[in-house]
DNA sequence: CGCCAGGGCCATA
DNA sequence: TATGGCCATGGC
């Protein structure tokens, strides 16, 4: 069993099942995406709720930018954000935000569709594609980088690396990968933020036994 | 008061 | 390819 999975069964067996994204929507979760790029979930809920119920394509398209940066401005970076947010639902728009349409096409396809979409980088990209579109791309993210680096776990240093290290690492699983992330940002949010063994980490007697 | 949060863009070397 | 500055709010 890789080290990958060790670690997975361990936080899987403290966490289950999360179930992610938190969104009521495909397209929710596009907008969310984009909202919590280097800000805290909490802030991005705020920015969600201030659509009031009407987070729609066409809402996003036909709003003044003025007033769309004022309802997105809890979740900050509101000028650059509000432009990014045009980008991508002008990109959704252009499958007429079908999702059937989207996954029949080829993930690699989607996939650098999305990065030349202005404000979507590799991770913003992968976590669409992974808990928009059911694709399976593994998301690396802050918490992953962090993650492996106290283990360590050579997986590599850029995002391309560290993303194909796990994709090859792991059975190419949608479920998993929904859940691994999940898990590694549910836990990254609460332990080892600073110490390499946290004490109450589902991850404690793993970190001592490879730190020893 | 300072630090950071589920990044990405851009200029520079 | 690899740094560094910048963007902005809210919680601690």
């Amino acid at each position: 069993m890789s080290e990958l999975e060790i670690i997975y069964k361990a936080l899987y067996s403290h966490y289950g099942d999360l179930h992610w994204w938190p969104a009521d929507s495909a397209f929710e979760v596009i907008v969310g995406a984009i909202l919590t790029q280097n800000t805290s979930w909490i802030n991005v809920e705020k920015a969600l709720e201030r659509f009031e119920r009407q987070l729609s394509p066409e809402r996003i398209l036909n709003l003044p930018i003025e007033e769309l940066q004022e309802i997105i401005r809890p979740a900050g970076f509101y000028r650059q954000k509000s432009q990014y947010l045009k980008a991508v639902t002008e990109w959704f728009m252009s499958y007429d935000c079908d999702l059937s349409l989207i996954k029949k096409c080829s993930l690699t396809v989607i996939r650098s569709e999305l990065l030349q979409v202005r404000g979507v980088g590799n991770e913003t990209a992968d976590s669409i594609l992974l808990y928009a579109f059911d694709f399976p791309a593994f998301v690396v993210d802050a918490y992953t980088m962090r993650l492996f680096k106290r283990f360590p776990i050579n997986a590599g240093k850029t995002y391309q690396e560290v993303k194909n290290y796990c994709e090859n690492m792991l059975p190419q699983d949608v479920n998993l990968y929904n859940n691994f992330h999940a898990m590694i940002v549910s836990n990254g949010k609460k332990y080892c933020k600073k110490q390499i063994v946290c004490i109450g980490c589902p991850l404690e007697e793993l970190c001592k036994k490879i730190s020893s």
